[in-house]
DNA sequence: GTAACCACTATACTTTTGTATAGCGCAAAT
DNA sequence: ATTTGCGCTATACAAAAGTATAGTGGTTAC
């Protein structure tokens, strides 16, 4: 295995690596995707119940989001033609594997706060005499 | 090893796990956050070099992410007293690590976009007589 | 018959985010 | 003396994202 080249890694950024970053923050965008793609990983779910699951969306937001989320294969809305119909929303198998990204994000954010608050108290005990 | 129950997952869900989650989020919201990464990636580097690396981003726009950047623990600046002042912006200890994380949203972004073509591909295959 | 549940949609509005353009104070180069 | 580069800031505006509120068409429960 040859280790990557520096012009191998400008030309990574600038291609298919960028559009991939840019796929996956099209996920995460907007204030309700993640809490939306969160109450999924439990399983399937009908409208009324991701609206009262998520404290503060509206029944607008939700349904955009959802559509959103399934225009780029998220999310599988399935009707049932009961009466009245029902509908219920999961998470597509690529869905799913997002737990992966999100677990590291968690991961990420955990350490960087314990980073943030270190440097705090060494700054504190540096001018605790002052 | 005991596997986490239903109970502590959603218990993991609306506390600190929501909170590192949004830390993260923070981290790539807006345009321009992970261009002026990706580009403090490969070392140290100016104000305007930052400008001129990015297409298409204003000074405007850079300065304001560059603030948030060093709000957020992401950045470090630090200003030489050359005549005239030089500024130099580079990634701390946490903001080096994040590679981690957009390595994999890198990473699921690839998986994601083959598994979307897939699907097309089956589906025009199926209907392919029509 | 009217009240409530479901799965949404429509309209109007506010807030946030990003763009365009100009300019400042300083110094070195031409 | 004027232009150029640096590291920004200020102002005004446009576009995108999000909120608030009401309403639709159907069904079942009381």
């Amino acid at each position: 295995m040859s280790r990557t080249s520096k012009l191998d890694q400008v030309k990574n950024c600038s291609a298919s690596y960028v559009l991939a970053l840019n796929d996956t923050l099209a996920v995460v965008s907007g204030k309700w995707k993640t809490p939306i793609i969160g109450a999924l990983f439990f399983g399937k779910k009908r409208f009324k119940e991701l609206e009262r699951e998520i404290p503060g969306i509206t029944a607008r937001m939700l349904s955009k989001e959802l559509k959103e989320l399934e225009a780029i294969g998220m999310v599988i809305r399935t009707v049932y033609d009961t009466m009245p119909v029902s509908v219920e929303y999961e998470l597509t198998r690529s869905g799913k594997s997002f737990s992966r990204v999100m677990d590291v994000m968690v991961e990420w954010g955990i350490e960087h706060r314990e980073c943030v608050m270190n440097k705090q108290k060494v700054f504190a005990k540096n001018h605790a005499n002052s």
